[in-house]
DNA sequence: GCCATAATACTACACACTTAGGACTATGCA
DNA sequence: TGCATAGTCCTAAGTGTGTAGTATTATGGC
């Protein structure tokens, strides 16, 4: 596997305005940079090359694919949100905390924002994992 | 408050070099760089220096502190690992989720290992939380 | 007090990410 | 078909992190 185009998501560094930039191709499926300037634009005031430059950078490390068939170009998203989100977030607790996730559950089972049924979701997993044991 | 010092851990980016050296110090409470190198060696082959510099970056975050009055230089972590841990994802999961913690904690149910204590404790914070309702 | 040794300070280069300006190109309309 | 405009490509500077070499300083034994 070659630099620059991996298979899947694991062990992955993201900067900051990537991070902001995918959540915008999540929501919107396929996205032009115009598209992504335009909704980044009010929070960063931020040039158009600069989104651009970025997006290629997400395309160049496999998280986005281009269609340049069309003009303007076509972004999508390769990874979905928490495919993505995992790998990053592993790659902290796996050198932080070596890798043992509970401080960080219970912070968020504390302190995050989580509806009633999200919850529901984790009370059943939770089941599960006691059942298998 | 300056640059380089700050008060608390309020959304925070690391390294990964920074973040390897964060936990020998949780370990040890008290560490010179010649600890943080010997245990960083047998893994990473890195110099002498390079733990040095780091961990110097380390202090001037403020994740570090240094007592300089002996030599060699004794370094304590000001920050624990729940802390530091906590401060890093969520800077992640603002970004990437847009604060929605709980597609994360799923996935670390699902995935992570957990002791049987520990899913206890997660499910007493989950009962809490229906309470509190 | 002086020297060997161990530790720290200073400096520097490489790479990744952020940022953006200017050059080039393609598309549609006159 | 040629020009205006919108879009992409190329290039580059600034900052943070990883990496480490060389210079300087401090400590302990003689």
């Amino acid at each position: 596997m070659g630099p620059g185009r991996r298979k899947s998501t694991a062990k992955m560094s993201m900067g900051h305005l990537e991070m902001d930039i995918m959540p915008i191709a999540w929501r919107n499926g396929a996205v032009t940079v115009k598209q992504v300037f335009e909704e980044l634009y009010p929070a960063r005031k931020l040039a158009y090359t600069t989104i651009m430059t970025v997006m290629k950078r997400l395309a160049h490390k496999g998280l986005l694919e281009v269609d340049d068939q069309t003009v303007p170009y076509v972004y999508r998203a390769v990874v979905d949100s928490q495919e993505l989100t995992t790998a990053v977030v592993d790659e902290v607790v796996d050198r932080l905390l070596g890798g043992s996730s509970a401080t960080l559950v219970l912070h968020y089972l504390k302190h995050g924002k989580m509806s009633q049924e999200e919850r529901s979701m984790i009370t059943l997993a939770l089941e599960e994992q006691v059942k298998t044991d």
